[in-house]
DNA sequence: CCATAACTCGCATAAATATGCGATTGTGAG
DNA sequence: CTCACAATCGCATATTTATGCGAGTTATGG
């Protein structure tokens, strides 16, 4: 992450977090940087709407895990009422869900919390200029995800399933051979045979094209 | 941009460039770097398929504008026969246009030409190990094009097949095989074999499923 | 009449897929 | 500590698919 320039106008800030020490972790860090002013923390996102009307913050450090109302929740109603406010999520997992969760919902940055500092900074002052501070590998799913110009929804991948044989069925999903998924995957390609034997047996199928239509059929439909 | 470890294999890269500086120059870079290895440059695209098939790179560096081939077709051709291989784009316009058509194409890096030759290295140890270099901008508008996708619906069905073509694929889309389809149309293997061929000329794929997953999105069903 | 395209079929070969029968490791439940 | 099960891999074999190269018949439009 190259260095980002602070911007001439300071940047109005929010915390959304339940544990103090990242609060004030934070609040401190940020005094040492000119550009970036935090107005407010809060441990909880219970009355996200009518803090972000009353803050107006440009940027929102949101916690997603937190008691009461999550960061996505929040960020969808943040963005509800003020859509131009620009959220980070920080998230102890690079979980997949989440991520896309977040997204969604209007997220543009997605920060794993014990990232650098510096990280921090330069996230917020990249959202602050229009980017999207997200790591390499959150980038790499998301292009994933757009290249699949329309929307395979992996939301509720049949149940039964396990976690290793949803992702093979999603690659399957996505037209790759074998060799394409087991590249995918960085697994080899006789355990590919192997996810898909269980698959066809848990989907009672024969072939890939049957199990992907059943995918498809309880997935989208 | 972080510092990235090198990975213990090395990674072999092809590079792909009409301007000889350009290549002797990431040539010499490289070798500085023990974890990169270049195993071949070429000054256009026009085999890529062949180079890919016997170079069996990793990663490929690829101009975007070279005599002959684009890098943007020579990426499709290349994920084609390849999809492993990850492919950085270098470009010299920050062009919205090319930037989408690359990812479309199958490209997980965007670096602008003029770019410090450390994010280069940086960008190729990124694909390798399954992220994506791209700066934040670009990011951005992946999440947007991302995001708008999961509201917007799709593209108007293509209709060039003929009528018995059609027939074919929908039995294609119930999951029959080559022998069911022969039977439920009353005609041999062969001549079902050649409807699917010229399906798969037509749709540009090369599987049933994939022939199976473009019906679905250029139908109704 | 001729070109073109759709539809039909055949053969051969290479690649991918389906399936049977293993095995080892780790992890969590009982 | 078993037991089950997910995840990883290997090997062998049969079937299905993919693709190259033909080739004959029937409409259809120019």
């Amino acid at each position: 992450m190259e260095t980002i320039p602070p911007l001439p106008q300071p940047i109005k800030v929010i915390i959304f977090d339940d544990s103090p020490d990242i609060r004030d972790g934070f609040t401190s860090l940020f005094k040492f940087y000119d550009d970036i002013h935090v107005i407010g923390t809060y441990p909880d996102a219970r009355n996200v709407e009518q803090i972000v009307k009353t803050t107006k913050p440009q940027v929102i450090l949101m916690d997603i895990d937190m008691p009461g109302i999550t960061g996505i929740e929040a960020t969808l109603l943040a963005k509800h009422v003020a859509p131009a406010t620009e959220i980070i999520i920080l998230s102890q997992h690079n979980d997949d869900n989440n991520i896309f969760e977040a997204i969604k919902a209007g997220a543009t940055g997605y920060l794993l919390k014990g990232s650098d500092t510096d990280k921090v900074v330069a996230a917020i002052r990249i959202v602050a200029r229009g980017g999207s501070p997200i790591n390499e590998f959150v980038a790499r799913k998301a292009l994933e995800n757009f290249r699949r110009s329309m929307t395979v929804s992996f939301t509720a991948p049949t149940e039964q399933l396990s976690d290793r044989e949803k992702e093979v069925l999603e690659w399957m999903c996505e037209g790759k051979t074998y060799k394409g998924i087991a590249a995918e995957m960085l697994i080899a390609v006789d355990t590919v045979r192997s996810h898909i034997r269980s698959i066809y047996v848990k989907l009672q199928v024969k072939s890939k094209t049957e199990a992907v239509l059943v995918a498809i059929r309880k997935k989208i439909i």
